[in-house]
DNA sequence: GCGTGGTCAATACCT
DNA sequence: ACAGGTATTGACCACGCG
């Protein structure tokens, strides 16, 4: 049986280099040749073909020729050639090339804790006590942390000189390769660490030695897509090994948990369970500080460095396994599945079968815009005996039962795929109950629920432009499908007697005091109405549900209380709005005593005295595009300006993509007609040169009540409470 | 110059 | 470079009023 590789690089020459497990758990080098191939939608001009070899594919696909080199400086001299006359499609980086044409995987044979990961942190300073810059020659690298398989190692600044941070910089090297890891792990490594090493190899005109087989890293710009936003970063590959980005993978898991204030590596860690709430045994310096303790008091200046270290790979511990079991089911490396989205993983598997059995490919199609799920809140207010439903699976089990593949695919494989990988999934699912390890039942969990992501996907790939075997049609029949099960079901439940209260797609809660202690019993006596291959399931039975607006509720069961919608549980909401929202939901739920009418008069007192603190004021918002970004699309583009960028532009240094900035407004000053011609950072808060705008914050307390005033019997506040600030 | 009402884009959510 | 749907907010603009 051919062995497991865990490291792989296509070379310039066009040799395949291969990192492969032995026995003993060792790593050993071999190389195999490599023939790329590409697809065409024509035949080049023949003087062109020279060295290749050219075959017609079989299929009414667009691309319907297929051509392999036998060697890379072939092919790559032939592509742009190629591309001048004709379309041309070939599959990148071309380690997954390879791997898909061998139908090879990574890590086939080796479970997570066989893998050889490392994990790694610096520790900087500055000459001045500023934020520590890799471009100004005084500031340096005080410290390298390595941790392998739970053991550290600290490569430490001999003196403050250049040739001392040189010989650092060349032990670091020397490190990585005699402990030849197969991941690198670290929390923004890519934005920090790896940029500043990077920025002083280059400095020292030293090699940025870290790759397998005598290769250096290869630094180019990249981003990656997190939901609505995309973040930059300076991408770093190493040729054998994957560099894992925990700070990514955070916000990757944050995207649907939603529950993180903070991406930094402290505050995450506590999250996570990695150092205990209050703190204790965790070694903590501030920035500033950093270079003083590494002088002064060496001994904590390590306790923090390895702190930093042993959590980094609690987080990759947590949140790497379920792309290491990717990696296991796609032609792709691990740093790849990391930062590539579901499109590129399917479209690999789809094209590994059109190109094994020589069939035509498809160009993808255009998706015109589709009608999604059916949402609906039927009732305001609050309600008891509340029961949740929802369909199991509803597109993955909509895609099967209608059974048909996409138009483009003329091979048939994305039904049989899709149904693989469900099966795989239930097979998995159980063993994550029943394995007869802890090991194996992790291990099981892991690829249960990289499956169960992967296939929920794949709806979503059909109605993608850039799927190439996207089929709009198909996407919105599963849907319309969708929307017609659902209202089906609340039909049946409604002649059942339940008191309907929100549906959002595949799910529905509703108010029956006879069944609430029964859901089974009435799950059962609506599900004769759905298709055979469809499952409804009984999710959750709350004490109480306090409807708001569609796809905005809360639920109480016991003392614990969900919160769901934008409007109830927002990240970047003003702390005291926030407050004030959690103590009507809980008041209204049942759950406290406490009427926020009280508070709400507080906070009127406090902020007529101006003794409320800022912080539970100002409220937060990400910044979607740089400082730089932001004055050109507005100077450009006539975009109009946001409080939240003007506040962040007063900051030095400028606040990066993707960070957090909180700002409060100061009070009107004449000619001040918009927001943000007041908003000032937080961070930047004068009391006494720039105090918060009290008649601002006390509105929006009126805006409070007037939303929320009806559900506790309350009338909305007289108007005019500004007034009470006029020439304060 | 100021408030109002309507439109639009951006953000942050949900399934 | 998976999808569509909803709530909320603030900027901006036209408008009426004085």
């Amino acid at each position: 049986m051919a062995p497991t590789i865990c490291g792989l690089w296509v070379s310039g020459e066009g040799r395949a280099h291969l990192t492969v497990a032995t026995a003993a758990g060792g790593r050993e080098e071999r190389t195999e040749g490599f023939r790329p191939f590409a697809w065409l939608n024509d035949t080049p001009p023949a003087a062109n073909l020279h060295g290749l070899t050219l075959e017609r594919l079989a299929g009414p696909g667009a691309f319907d020729r297929l051509v392999h080199a036998e060697d890379l400086a072939t092919f790559e001299a032939f592509l742009p050639v190629a591309r001048a006359a004709v379309a041309v499609e070939a599959i990148r980086p071309w380690e997954s090339q390879f791997l898909l044409q061998h139908r090879q995987r990574l890590y086939r044979d080796l479970g997570f804790g066989q893998v050889r990961r490392c994990q790694l942190d610096i520790e900087t300073g500055s000459e001045d006590g500023s934020f520590s810059d890799a471009s100004r020659p005084g500031d340096r690298v005080l410290a390298i942390g390595l941790r392998q398989g739970g053991t550290n190692r600290l490569l430490l600044l001999e003196a403050m000189t250049d040739a001392a941070e040189q010989h650092l910089l060349e032990s670091f090297a020397a490190a990585l390769q005699a402990a030849d890891p197969d991941i690198l792990e670290g929390h923004n490594l890519f934005k920090f660490d790896l940029d500043y090493l990077r920025q002083r190899c280059r400095r020292y005109k030293l090699p940025c030695a870290w790759g397998r087989y005598g290769q250096r890293a290869a630094f180019r710009p990249s981003r990656l897509k997190l939901a609505e936003r995309w973040v930059d970063f300076p991408r770093c590959d190493l040729p054998g090994r994957a560099v894992v980005d925990t700070y990514l993978l955070v916000q990757l898991h944050d995207l649907t948990a939603r529950e993180l204030p903070s991406y930094g590596l402290k505050e995450v860690a506590v999250h996570f369970g990695l150092t205990a709430e209050d703190r204790a045994g965790r070694t903590y310096l501030e920035g500033h500080r950093i270079q003083a303790a590494f002088t002064h008091d060496r001994a904590r200046f390590c306790a923090y460095l390895e702190d930093d270290l042993r959590e980094t790979q609690g987080l990759a511990d947590q949140l790497l396994p379920t792309y290491f079991e990717q990696v296991r089911t796609f032609p792709t490396q691990l740093q790849e599945a990391t930062l590539r989205g579901a499109t590129t993983k399917i479209d690999l598997l789809m094209l590994e079968e059109y190109y094994h059995a020589r069939q035509a490919c498809p160009l993808p199609p255009e998706v015109a815009p589709f009608d999604g799920g059916y949402t609906r809140s039927f009732q305001e207010g609050v309600f008891r005996h509340v029961l949740h439903y929802d369909v199991a699976s509803l597109y993955p089990s909509l895609l099967l039962s209608i059974g048909r593949n996409p138009a483009g695919d003329t091979l048939g494989v994305f039904i049989p795929l899709l149904r693989r990988l469900r099966d795989y999934r239930l097979q998995y699912k159980q063993l994550a109950r029943t394995a007869p390890t802890a090991e194996e039942r992790a291990e099981a969990q892991a690829r249960q629920a990289s499956f169960k992501l992967l296939i929920n996907s794949f709806y979503g790939y059909l109605g993608f432009s850039g799927a190439r075997f996207g089929d709009g049609a198909l996407a919105a029949e599963v849907t319309r499908r969708g929307r017609d099960l659902l209202q089906a079901l609340l039909a049946e439940f409604a002649r059942q007697g339940c008191t309907l209260l929100e549906a959002d797609t595949d799910g529905l809660y509703l108010s029956s005091e006879p069944y609430f202690a029964q859901p089974d019993e009435l799950r059962a006596r609506v599900a004769g109405i759905l298709p055979p291959d469809i499952e409804l399931e009984h999710d959750g039975r709350y004490d109480a549900m306090f409807c708001y607006k569609m796809k905005n509720y809360a639920l109480a069961s016991g003392r614990q209380v969900i919160l769901r919608g934008s409007a109830l549980r927002s990240r970047g909401m003003e702390p005291y709005l926030r407050r004030l929202s959690d103590r009507l939901i809980a008041f209204l739920l049942g759950v406290s005593p406490e009427s926020p009418l009280d508070l709400l008069a507080e906070y009127r007192r406090r902020l007529a005295d101006r003794s409320l603190p800022v912080a539970d004021l100002a409220k937060s918002e990400l910044l979607n595009q740089t400082p730089e970004a932001y004055e050109r699309l507005r100077a450009e583009g006539g975009k109009p300006r946001r409080a939240s960028a003007e506040a962040a532009r007063q900051l030095t240094p400028p606040p990066r993509q993707g960070e957090r900035v909180s700002y409060y407004l100061t009070a009107k000053a004449p000619g001040q007609a918009s927001d943000w011609q007041r908003a000032r950072p937080l961070a930047l808060y004068d009391a006494a040169a720039a105090p918060y705008d009290p008649a601002y914050y006390a509105a929006k307390l009126d805006d409070w009540l007037e939303r929320y005033g009806r559900f506790l019997g309350v009338a909305p506040a007289a108007t005019g409470q500004g007034e009470l600030f006029d020439g304060a």
